[in-house]
DNA sequence: CGCCTTACATGATGACCATCATATGAAGCC
DNA sequence: GGCTTCATATGATGGTCATCATGTAAGGCG
């Protein structure tokens, strides 16, 4: 092999990374190929020894930025399991950060009202997200919720949309209060405790 | 004056009509003036005769599509007010008509996850219209309710995420799924009864 | 009747875009 | 040490875009 082993790979993931945070921050059609490689520290020619078209490097880019999630959530719950990990996802959900973060933050939150505008190749690659997130929060649902897919869905509605709209009010305050009682109508409809991190009853 | 007495307003509403559908369908930066000025029968030149710059027009867009979303919201829940205008709201916006109309649809759903995106002209339209939601949306709770606007603006995080959720899932039946099921999450949440089993959503 | 305002059209400009053909140059292999 | 391969660079192509300068014609007003 020439250049070191595994150049190519290197570099094909620092492009997917790159889009991925693109595509969050400027929509996928904010993003443009030779901007996209230089940011890299490439030129643009290179761009199409790594993808086929810039489609199939959005559908790539949003697959990246699912795992990305899934491995962040498992940052934020620890080693929490069922409404414990609930609660932690919530907690670190709703978080000024994350709304501050969009780059790399839920690709759910940013996505939301542009699944239409994504190419035909990414759609799917975004609706499978979706899904997942849907069905790793009921996963933490206690056993005892009657319809645990139902109820995680909405409460995934709540969720981003909730972020989305804390991102799109201009007023820091409003935004904030915002962020907050999202976050307290979830834990409550997740039969979760009020947080609160000195209470004794707090949950795990 | 020449031509008719108000041609040049009437034109400039047909301008913002199908500008205010196609950022709605296709984003902020999917709108392009020329194909825009086309679909309302007219050559991109008088474009500017009518508005100063692609982000203005946008940014009056973005105003008439709020504007248009509180005609409907008065169609939709006729006569009634308090509870039970908040429970004709919330059946007619989670309905898979809407998820199928997004270009007539509620501005908030298809913008969600885009303020980033507008020009900063039109960011303070976007901005007040979600806030007047919220409001409306707080002025039909019941009066018992502790908190109104808390609770009302995570009942529109539900609606417009779980709307922008049904539109992404490319599956029909989960797509109805998710609209009812977060109808009924919103309507025990605000405290209303379970809706009348005979309704038009129930087709699956 | 003819003028002149005005709504809109034509056409040009320069920027930017995705895509690709071809060149360059680094590095493992003989 | 020269050959070859491959990651990336250079530069071109055809397209689309927002914007604007200028042309045209419609029709109320003098």
């Amino acid at each position: 092999m020439r250049y070191s082993s595994d150049q190519k790979l290197q570099t094909r993931n620092r492009v997917l990374k790159a889009a991925a945070a693109q595509i969050r921050t400027h929509g996928p059609q904010g993003v443009g190929v030779a901007a996209l490689m230089q940011e890299v520290g490439l030129t643009h020619g290179g761009f199409y020894a790594h993808f086929a078209s810039k489609d199939a490097l959005i559908a790539a880019a949003v697959k990246t930025m699912f795992e990305d999630a899934a491995a962040q959530r498992h940052r934020a719950i620890e080693d929490r399991s069922g409404p414990a990990a609930l609660g932690a996802f919530i907690d670190s959900y709703l978080t000024a950060d994350h709304r501050d973060r969009p780059d790399r933050g839920c690709p759910v939150a940013c996505l939301l009202g542009q699944s239409a505008q994504l190419p035909a190749l990414a759609r799917p690659a975004f609706d499978t997200g979706v899904r997942g997130m849907v069905r790793l929060m009921a996963s933490y649902l206690p056993d005892t919720t009657p319809d645990p897919m139902a109820l995680a869905s909405s409460l995934v509605a709540e969720l981003a949309g909730a972020l989305a709209l804390s991102r799109a009010v201009e007023d820091e305050a409003l935004s904030l209060r915002l962020l907050e009682q999202s976050r307290l109508a979830l834990r409550a409809r997740a039969g979760l405790a009020i947080p609160n991190p000195e209470s004794p009853y707090h949950d795990h």
